[in-house]
DNA sequence: GCTGATGCGTC
DNA sequence: GTCGGAC
DNA sequence: GTCCGACGACGCATCAGC
């Protein structure tokens, strides 16, 4: 008998440490194949139960804080872990800052801790719950109780890993390869209602819980360097079957999802946090609706959109006023999945959109509180091609085409969603030090615009590059002497770590053009600066020299179109 | 009270 | 949001 | 096809520091 206690004991102390915690984590986090990942953390898992830690372990995993607390603050301030780890260590602030704020390899990491470790690892339980303190601070002055307890904390790790990983979650970047969409398929709906906050709908389906989203696969993604057509979309999307599907405006607003059970109603967003309370006045309004309308329970997959007299808001403006008017605010629905006691979620989309274009109005000019979309049937490709013109014409981003298949949460496969995008040659002007994956390259680049004999800032880019063009580039642009920041740029918020000393054009590739509060627009025109939303890198111009760049009264234009709603 | 920096949400 | 990498 | 983690612009909320 007392044998075995003390075995269990051992047992104990071995698996529910920080240690045991750190070591599961750096297991998976150097196993590159994901079913493998998977496994190890699945194996993990059952210790963590057997030990009553499964919840932490999960949440850690995830960086998530268990917290009724709305007010909770996500991360540690960057500056707080720098200054704790730089005390902690007797580092310099700078060099925190630069190296020991990532750490990816223990090389000299290990030298410094070695200095201050704890022989005995704490327990896993008893650090989530101090992290969990630091987390549910807040208030004046609440940094500096977070530095003390960061400090606290970093003193009681026995092992350099611990503290990688104890770091990582106060970043909130855990960065194992292993992350919710994994975790989801190991846990039972009743856990992924805990402790993910959503279901699958896979089987019974609860109201009043969010349902992971269908989503959307881009045309372009997959079909890069071409030209859109909608014969090739035809073919390829389609199989060369126009009959089954359904082709819709995509309005550029907020996602949606709406429950209505027991008179109740709940706003859930893309990413399944509830949202009832962000768009209260919206909320009220749509309870009155259903009601009045002697709904049954639905749930409902809209977009949410803004009005101002009679005309749909850009969503950079829709943003501004989401929160102080919300009078303008309305839903275009586009899907359903649960209505009068039924789930819908297999049936087909020609079934489903039966359903909620017989309880809702179709959308119109005026605003309504919850409208639907228009879905249309096309029989070859001119018809296709005149829809996504006209909606380029009318201010949308694009079109959607949906396949007629069951609504699969999560899935991208079904749904197609065709945008314009557009090119223009900027100068790239210096670099950013990448974080994480790209921490010895450059991650991210300031890219300006020629005007007036000056290269004004005008939008960063860090998507687009394969790794091996980004280690070109960061070999290239380090290896030359380095610039200085222009003098017309000094008072610029968002300065390069590197400016470069020789400045090259790159094509860029946006999918539209936005107001900016940070970049500075050259323009007499214009009383606001002028940046581009989803910028990405397409390739180098060796042939362009900066003078060709732009030019910036392009987008201005493209600027002006918008506002005054007269596109292409 | 205001401003600037930072984090987090939307896309 | 976009994108590339790995499976 | 799927998942992951790099990175983008912008608006709002929060907190430090004045």
């Amino acid at each position: 008998m007392f044998c075995c206690k003390q075995l269990r004991l051992y047992r104990f102390q071995q698996f529910s440490t920080f240690r045991w915690c750190s070591q599961v984590f750096d297991q998976i986090e150097k196993e590159s194949r994901r079913k493998i990942k998977i496994s190890l953390f699945q194996d993990a898992l059952k210790q963590a139960q057997e030990f009553k830690v499964k919840e932490e372990f999960i949440r850690f995993t995830l960086c998530d804080v268990n917290s009724q607390s709305q007010l909770i603050e996500a991360a540690v301030p960057a500056n707080v872990l720098y200054s704790a780890i730089a005390q902690t260590y007797n580092l310099e602030f700078s060099l925190v800052e630069r190296l020991y704020g990532e750490i990816n390899s223990m090389n000299n990491f290990e030298d410094v801790f070695n200095a201050h470790k704890k022989s005995t690892s704490i327990q896993f339980s008893s650090l989530f719950q101090k992290i969990q303190e630091i987390f549910e601070l807040s208030g004046g002055g609440c940094e500096e109780q977070k530095e003390v307890l960061v400090k606290d904390l970093l003193s009681l790790c026995s092992s350099a890993q611990e503290v990688k990983y104890l770091i990582r979650f106060l970043k909130k970047r855990m960065r194992i390869g292993l992350s919710t969409q994994s975790v989801s398929q190991l846990l039972d709906e009743s856990e992924r209602k805990r402790l993910l906050g959503y279901q699958s709908g896979s089987g019974d389906l609860q109201k009043g819980i969010p349902i992971q989203p269908q989503l959307a696969k881009s045309f372009q993604k997959e079909n890069k360097e071409e030209e859109i057509t909608m014969e090739k979309i035809k073919k390829k999307f389609l199989n060369d079957d126009l009959g089954g599907c359904y082709f819709e405006y995509k309005y550029d607003g907020e996602r949606l999802q709406v429950h209505y059970t027991n008179g109740e109603v709940k706003l859930f967003g893309r990413s399944l946090e509830e949202k009832t309370n962000q768009f209260k006045e919206l909320s009220n309004q749509l309870k009155g609706h259903f009601d009045n309308n002697k709904f049954d329970d639905v749930i409902l997959d809209c977009e949410m959109i803004c009005y101002h007299n009679g005309e749909i808001l850009p969503f950079q403006e829709m943003q501004n006023k989401t929160y102080e008017n919300s009078v303008y605010l309305s839903l275009v629905c586009f899907d359903i999945l649960y209505h009068n006691k039924q789930i819908l979620l297999n049936k087909t989309y020609s079934q489903r959109l039966q359903i909620y274009n017989s309880i809702l109005k179709p959308i119109t000019k005026q605003r309504q509180v919850i409208s639907h979309i228009i879905s249309h049937k096309f029989a070859n490709e001119n018809e296709m091609d005149r829809f996504y013109k006209q909606a380029l014409l009318d201010g949308l981003e694009g079109i959607m085409i949906k396949r007629d298949t069951f609504y699969t949460p999560g899935s991208r496969n079904d749904w197609l969603k065709i945008k314009k995008e557009k090119d223009i040659d900027l100068v790239v002007l210096g670099g950013y030090y990448g974080q994480g994956k790209r921490q010895q390259w450059l991650g991210s680049f300031l890219l300006g615009i020629y005007e007036n004999g000056r290269l004004h800032p005008i939008a960063k880019i860090g998507t687009g590059f394969s790794d091996q063009k980004l280690e070109e580039l960061t070999k290239r642009y380090m290896s030359k002497p380095s610039g200085s920041c222009p003098s017309h740029l000094i008072g610029f918020k968002d300065q390069p770590h590197v400016w470069f000393s020789q400045n090259d054009v790159w094509e860029v590739t946006y999918d539209t053009v936005s107001a900016s509060p940070l970049y500075p627009a050259q323009n007499s025109q214009l009383n606001t600066g002028i940046s581009v939303r989803f910028p990405r890198f397409k390739r180098e111009r060796p042939d362009k020299t900066i003078e060709q760049s732009g030019p910036i009264q392009d987008l201005v234009e493209e600027y002006f179109k918008v506002q005054k709603k007269e596109f292409l």
